[in-house]
DNA sequence: AGGCAGGTTCTTA
DNA sequence: TAAGAACCTGCC
């Protein structure tokens, strides 16, 4: 099906964003973009005139993916919110990266991601999941272009790989950190779902008692995951950010509740310019 | 060849 | 409570 969509959207600047890891672009097929989320496949392609083509049903569309990436959120309106007198900068970086939406993934899934993206670089993080996927994830989609695309283990099944084979995913040392919350959540000890409807605060103590769990993987996991958008991941680029431009401070107050959505714009920002 | 990559844990003072 | 070392692995 095809659809008009007027808001920031941008595939490309989704896909390297770095908050999602199974959402790349189609090798022989410029402009379109595979996209693998809660046991569903799709490919989604730029036709321009803000028209895309999604491969899957309306109804598909409609009762998933439109929720999936985040379409009841104005991202332009957001942007808005950013004057260039007062954050030059910020305003640059928002600019650079208009088109980026804040997925609404999959709390579980974001967990693992972002344990495993400890130390690691991108690349690293991507091949490191597809291979967990393809061990103990379920054939969801196959076609002549993008082969088979697996989705992402349940708790279940990722428990019960041994460590021989989690290890041979390339997680190096945060083998035990992905095996030890799988099995908290698989047990029930951790139930993810029922932490949406607790206080921010309390997420965050409980997401720091996870092993392998700090507080950057945990604000990921909060932002990424929970879909939280005033959550702000503080990595080496973010740092490099706030250090070099913000030596007074950032203005979290101004741009609260939505200051995760700038997390992205100047980490997507320092990504491409530093 | 040595250092580093979107951090966290463990150890030591 | 805080700083420093160690940690897997792959790629410059």
């Amino acid at each position: 099906m095809v659809i008009e969509i007027k808001d920031d959207f941008d595939l490309a600047k989704i896909a390297d964003s770095g908050q999602c890891f199974r959402f790349n672009r189609c090798k022989n097929d410029a402009g379109a973009y595979s996209v693998a989320a809660f046991n569903k496949h799709v490919i989604v392609k730029e036709l321009g005139n803000d028209r895309y083509e999604f491969s899957c049903s309306q109804e598909e569309y409609d009762s998933f993916w439109k929720n999936y990436f985040d379409m009841e959120l104005s991202y332009s309106d957001i942007r808005a919110r950013i004057d260039e007198k007062s954050d030059p900068y910020l305003y640059s970086a928002a600019t650079f990266g208009q088109g980026i939406r804040i997925l609404k993934q999959d709390p579980w899934e974001m967990l693992i991601s972002f344990i495993i993206s400890q130390r690691k670089n991108i690349p690293a993080i991507k091949a490191s999941i597809e291979k967990i996927c393809a061990l103990a994830g379920n054939v969801i989609d196959e076609g002549e272009e993008f082969g088979k695309i697996y989705s992402f283990p349940t708790p279940e099944s990722l428990a019960k790989l041994s460590m021989e084979e989690l290890s041979s995913c390339s997680l190096g040392y945060r083998d035990k950190y992905v095996h030890q919350a799988a099995m908290d959540v698989a047990s029930g000890a951790v139930k993810l779902n029922e932490w949406s409807e607790l206080s921010d605060k309390e997420l965050m103590e409980k997401l720091l008692e996870l092993y392998g769990v700090g507080v950057k993987v945990a604000n990921c996991e909060i932002l990424f995951g929970y879909h939280r958008l005033d959550a702000f991941p503080k990595d080496v680029w973010i740092n490099r950010v706030l250090d070099t431009r913000y030596p007074d401070g950032f203005d979290f107050d101004r741009y609260a509740p939505f200051n995760g959505v700038m997390q992205q714009y100047l980490f997507f920002y320092s990504r491409g310019t530093m």
